[in-house]
This record gives C-alpha cells, sequence and structure tokens, in this order.
DNA sequence: ACGGGCATGTAAGGGGTTACATGATTCT
DNA sequence: AGAATCATGTAACCCCTTACATGCCCGT
C-alpha cells in the first residue's frame, strides 16, 4: 500500500519516468522503503488508471518509449491525506541475520564471532555509504530544486539512517565482547 | 523462508504446540521476526512433511487435538547448517512512518509535530516493554530450561531492541527540535 | 453477558521477488 | 569483449495478511 504513497511523494515534487523513480528511491528510502522496477511499473500503470497520474509518452529508438508521470490533483489531494492520517503502529521490522544470531546459542564460538565480524563489516560499510553517497545526493537535491522544506525533512532522514547504523554497530561490538567473555 | 528457521529455532529448545510457537515469537523475537498463526500451522504442517519435525497427537475435548511439534534429526542439521551459513546481505527494513516524515516537507508545521510526538510516545511505550515484559520473559525462560548459551543470546537480542529504541527516540527528539526550529 | 485464552485450521487476495524478454549506447 | 546505463514491461511464484470457521472454559 505504501509504495503507492512513495511514487506520489516523489512525483509531487516533480514528473520522472519510472526509471527515474526507481533510482530515488534507491539513492534515498532505500534504508525504510525499497522496491524493484517489476514492481513500479505495474504500481505507475494503476496509479494512472485511477488517474492520481498521468502519463506523457515520449518516442525514442532504440530504447522503449519514455513514459514521464505528472501527479494529478487528485494525487496531490490523496498524498496530503496519508501525511496528515496519524499513524499508530510500530514498523514490525525483519532482519534475519538478528534471528540468526538470537539461535546461535548452538553454535560453536568461533563460527558465531565470524558472523558477527562479518556483520559489522557490512554495517560499517552502509554507515559509510549513509554519510558520503547518501549525504552528497541529499545535497544535490535541495541544490537542483531548491526544496528547502522537504530538503530539511530528508536530511532527518539520512541521518536516521546514520544513527541506527551506529547504534548496530555499536551492539554489535557489544555483543563481540561478550560472547568473547561469556561463551 | 526464515519463518521455517524460527520454527526449528524454538523446537531445537523443546517440544512445542502451534499456539505455543506463535507465544514465543511475541515474546521474543516479535521486533527482527513476527508472523500469524495463519502462517505457523501451515509451515508446521510442511516441515512434518519433510520430515524436518514429527508431530505428536493429544486428544483434547471442547479443544481441537493438540499437536506437539519436535524436532528431527534431520531438522537439526539444517537448522545448524542455517546457523553456521555466512551473511552478506543487510536488512531491508519498511518503516511507513519514516516513510510518511520524508515527504512531510509539504505538511503544516502543527500536524507534523502531532504525528511526529506520535511516534515518540509509540518507541518510548516500546522501549518500556522491552525493558519490563521482554526482560521478565527472557529471565523466566533461562530459569526453566537452563539454557545458558541460549540465555546469552536472548539476552543480547533484547538488549538489541532496547537500544534501537533508543536511538529512535533520541532521533524523534531532535527531529522535533529541527521540525521547530527550521520549518 | 462478554471478552480473552486455549487450540486448530482453510481460502482468498495482496504484496513482493525472480526470471524472462528486448536492444542501442557508452564506459572499462 | 564484456559490463553498465538507459528504458520498458510480463509471468510465475512465494510470502504474508485478512477473514472465516469452531467451540469450551475462565475471569470480570
Amino acid at each position: 500500500m505504501s509504495l503507492k504513497y512513495t511514487l506520489l511523494g516523489f512525483l509531487s515534487c516533480g514528473p520522472l519516468t519510472g526509471y527515474d523513480l526507481k533510482k530515488h528511491i534507491d539513492n534515498s528510502t532505500q534504508f525504510f522503503w525499497h522496491a524493484k522496477l517489476s514492481q513500479i511499473y505495474p504500481a505507475l500503470k494503476k496509479l494512472a488508471e485511477e488517474e492520481l497520474v498521468e502519463a506523457t509518452v515520449i518516442p525514442q529508438e532504440g530504447k522503449p518509449d519514455k513514459k514521464i508521470y505528472l501527479i494529478t490533483e487528485a494525487g496531490q489531494t490523496m498524498l496530503m491525506d496519508w501525511l496528515a492520517e496519524p499513524m499508530d503502529e510500530l514498523p514490525l521490522t525483519k532482519d534475519p541475520a538478528l534471528l540468526k544470531l538470537f539461535f546461535s546459542g548452538a553454535l560453536d564460538k568461533e563460527t558465531l564471532l565470524a558472523q558477527l565480524h562479518r556483520q559489522l563489516a557490512l554495517h560499517r560499510a552502509q554507515l559509510a555509504h549513509y554519510q558520503q553517497e547518501t549525504a552528497a545526493y541529499v545535497e544535490q537535491v535541495i541544490a537542483e530544486t531548491g526544496l528547502t522544506r522537504e530538503g530539511v525533512m530528508w536530511e532527518l532522514a539520512r541521518r536516521f539512517g546514520e544513527e541506527y547504523e551506529r547504534a548496530y554497530i555499536r551492539w554489535l561490538e557489544q555483543a563481540i565482547e561478550v560472547v568473547e567473555q561469556k561463551l
């Protein structure tokens, strides 16, 4: 259900193609919402049927024709209603790595420590990514579009990703110590 | 795919029914893995077909017969192989609240602040839950089963939940300040 | 009298992934 | 020579949620 609003949200900042939308998602929302192209294209088609967006087709050669989507007034209203709607549920996350750790009491110490160190490396890389690539992307979009209010929110979201990774890393470091001492 | 291992993981600590498994999931893994009964029952049936678990039926009156599941040797092996398998992907989380915030530059300041305060209340309640109910549950299970190695991992997982909520709360507090000053 | 806990399931449908299909241009 | 970028989509499949179905016992 939220994919619809993700697309409307980006389209409310300006017209984009499905392909463009995928890149925006990968660059900015991927740590709290993600989608594959094979899900985005049918979703846009459905939004167009509901008249929440409109497509302009630009013929191209050697490539499929480009479809540039614009949000309609109905789409804008739909988006604003969703934004104002109160949310009273917590996110239900799924993290297979934590699940595995939870049951890893049965594992030998060495293998378990190897798993923890691997996770640590992954999360450190991700932290660096948010600090570099994502930060650059946010700055660039703000500079290009001049959307200051949106810019504030995007920077806040990016900082969430950063803080999440920091917390994860601190926890993994503690977990490694605990495992070394107690198991 | 991981639901299978969640069930095998709990069953490796002792025999349980589908109903019991649901309660264990709710009490301990819900912040990194969750499932509904309508998914658990068919999953157990399938595990039994694959001979990774075995069911003992205990007739009851006034209630459906109880099916107590035991992990088989093949199931144990399957679980251990999964535990030792390296994971090199980050979790792909979905958090509708963050998504909404990301697009909330278009929202008026008051509504936005109301949303942030609501989220803050939810996450504070969740933090308290991990510190009280979840902590009590972990202690109780350790005391009952005497599984010390597993106990260490369960307590680590619980602490992750706690740290995650702390980080979320700190971020929300900062976000409220930023919105109050900049928007 | 009503809600919650106990205890099992099925059926329909929505959301999401993986694989397939096409094909030119540009970078390494 | 091969991979990545641009650009669209479909089809099969799996995972998960929602709603339905049954029915006793216990606490408030």
